[in-house]
DNA sequence: ATGCCTTGCATGGCAAGA
């Protein structure tokens, strides 16, 4: 089963580049990101005339996340449980926002996240960053606790550089978001709670900013993965990052990735 | 110089992205 994982930013933009990609990479279950629009937005039909079928979780302009699979779809979660919320205004509710949604395709548990991209360090997003990937790990000690077994993988765009490898230049990200110490050690305690990267490893970008056209000059970010659990994981083949995607008119900032499991 | 692009929307100058 070819599973693969893609920050699309913005699906009605993009519905044509995921359409001639699905089958160009011969795909079973895309989990995307970004696809900024509402559920009554999405471009379904352009997935359901070509044999897929879809689950999407969308608000407003914002966020919004899918899983598009042609081996099922069931058991849809718009939320993982204990998944926190967000306001600008702290005296506001935090409300959930459209940035996980879960489901079973082919017999495996696949959940596709948006994690929140923090924007400074001193800003209350960063916070909410944090405690949305503890709440994460949390829910996947929980679900090993409970099912050792369980074939599962979480697909997203976690909006953090694990290693200073994964940025094209550690110098030029003093004091950003996506490189701090607790954002790499709450990452390695998702690792810790039995989760394993099935994608490229250390080095190999998978996000190019369009500003500065970073992604001509090799400037770019390993920030999209594919993490499984361990009976999952054992399954897991060849793996890439479908680079040629990011060039030309029309791109995606995010590269997909694209990993086999024997399943 | 702290932006450089790209998206969506109250189609306007923003907000947000990483």
């Amino acid at each position: 089963m070819r599973i693969v994982n893609w920050n699309v930013n913005s699906a009605r933009t993009r519905v044509d580049r995921m359409v001639e990609f699905l089958s160009r990479h011969d795909v079973d279950v895309l989990a995307v990101q970004e696809t900024k629009c509402k559920d009554e937005q999405f471009p379904y039909d352009r997935f359901t005339e070509i044999g897929y079928e879809v689950a999407h979780f969308g608000l407003n302009q914002w966020n919004g996340v899918a899983i598009i699979s042609r081996v099922g779809i069931e058991d849809v979660q718009t939320a993982f449980p204990g998944q926190p919320g967000f306001h600008k205004d702290p005296e506001l509710e935090q409300a959930t926002e459209a940035r996980a949604i879960g489901a079973i395709c082919g017999g495996v548990r696949v959940w596709s996240l948006y994690v929140p991209n923090g924007r400074e360090i001193a800003d209350p997003h960063y916070d909410y960053k944090l405690r949305w990937l503890f709440a994460l790990r949390n829910y996947v000690a929980d679900t090993l606790a409970e099912k050792p077994d369980e074939k599962m993988v979480l697909l997203g765009d976690y909006n953090i550089a694990p290693t200073d490898q994964d940025v094209w230049d550690i110098s030029a990200f003093e004091g950003s978001t996506h490189v701090t110490e607790p954002e790499r050690a709450v990452y390695e305690q998702l690792l810790e709670s039995g989760l394993k990267e099935t994608n490229p490893g250390p080095g190999i970008f998978t996000y190019w900013d369009y500003k500065g056209a970073r992604f001509l000059k090799g400037e770019g970010m390993r920030i999209d993965f594919q993490l499984a659990t361990p009976s999952l994981a054992v399954l897991a083949g060849d793996t890439f990052v479908d680079v040629e995607e990011r060039s030309g008119k029309g791109a995606s900032d995010h590269a997909p990735v694209i990993v086999d499991y024997a399943v």
